[in-house]
DNA sequence: CGCAGGTATCTCGACATCAAGATATCTCGG
DNA sequence: CCGAGATATCTTGATGTCGAGATACCTGCG
């Protein structure tokens, strides 16, 4: 089965022979299919009455474990959003009564966010609903390419994730 | 190497250890993969005075061949973006002089977006600096990985491309 | 031929994001 | 104990994107 990611590359290699247009055989599908999967989650999620931002946060949340509560300095990294961003999130969450602030006792430069019941009944439930869609998408490989493909990325990610920046 | 996702499904496993998350192996890291390259392409492409979205549009006209046009549609179906967003990013582009709107000769509802000759050499200029800093970030892996890794995320990119949706 | 439905593009308002800078607080060498 | 530099969060202003709707035009059935 051909994608436009094939369309593309045929196409730089009919318009620019003379470069080496293989990377974007991998980036470019990588590119893209976040970008079709954004889509997708965005109208799974609004089953459950969450924007993909919101789902972002409050699960960043419900992971760190009772009690819940996380900086926005550790939801940054989580969230690859920028601080400005984040602010804006927390106040917006805030008001929908999904999580509140609170000052860090060890710190008082700090806060601590902190999910809401509401918040976690939210998440948990909008957790099972992407799953059920996105175990759909994966249907196309088998258990064993899946593991496969996982590894690659991990490969690609790791740097990222590891050299901060 | 461990990265951010790894630690994202330990977390969910001991949270939720009745939740099978299997499925956030591969997609957590493409949306989180795909975060990366944006930001990492936003800086490659500055060296060149270009935003990612200007290159998008651009490199789709310089694909298409001389003499350089598409409609907006067909610009809208590589790009992915929405009708509105294409709309202000021609107008954008035409006032940098990069593209110019042309009427369509055969559909009097369509227009034609067309590469100027300073807006071809940027895009070709921009998709070497691309393609360099791609190769870098792909260095993790050997040539026969990448040929897996693309083949695999064809698998899931395919079924967006051609049922259109 | 005329009209209903489809298509191509643009307009407009709401909104989320980012980058850069401001403010307050912490840390640690001297 | 002090001050320089690091850190945590928030503020601000500009900008890009989306979604829904408006407009103009095309197509094909009856």
């Amino acid at each position: 089965m051909e994608d436009e990611v094939d369309r593309l590359v045929a196409a730089w290699r009919r318009e620019r022979p003379d470069l080496d247009v293989e990377p974007l055989e991998v980036l470019s599908r990588v590119s893209r299919l976040a970008r079709h999967l954004d889509r997708a989650r965005r109208t799974a999620f609004a089953e459950h009455g969450l924007e993909p931002w919101e789902f972002d946060v409050l699960t960043a949340l419900r992971r760190a474990g009772s009690p819940y509560q996380l900086s926005p300095g550790q939801l940054l990294t989580q969230t690859l959003v920028t601080s400005g961003t984040m602010t804006n999130r927390i106040d917006r969450l805030t008001g929908k009564g999904l999580v509140k602030r609170l000052p860090d006792p060890d710190d008082r430069r700090g806060v601590l966010v902190r999910l809401t019941d509401d918040g976690r009944d939210r998440a948990d439930q909008a957790l099972a609903g992407l799953l059920s869609h996105e175990r759909e998408l994966l249907a196309q490989l088998s258990p064993g390419q899946q593991g496969e493909l996982a590894a690659l990325l991990r490969l690609l990610v790791a740097p990222f994730d590891n050299i901060p920046g």
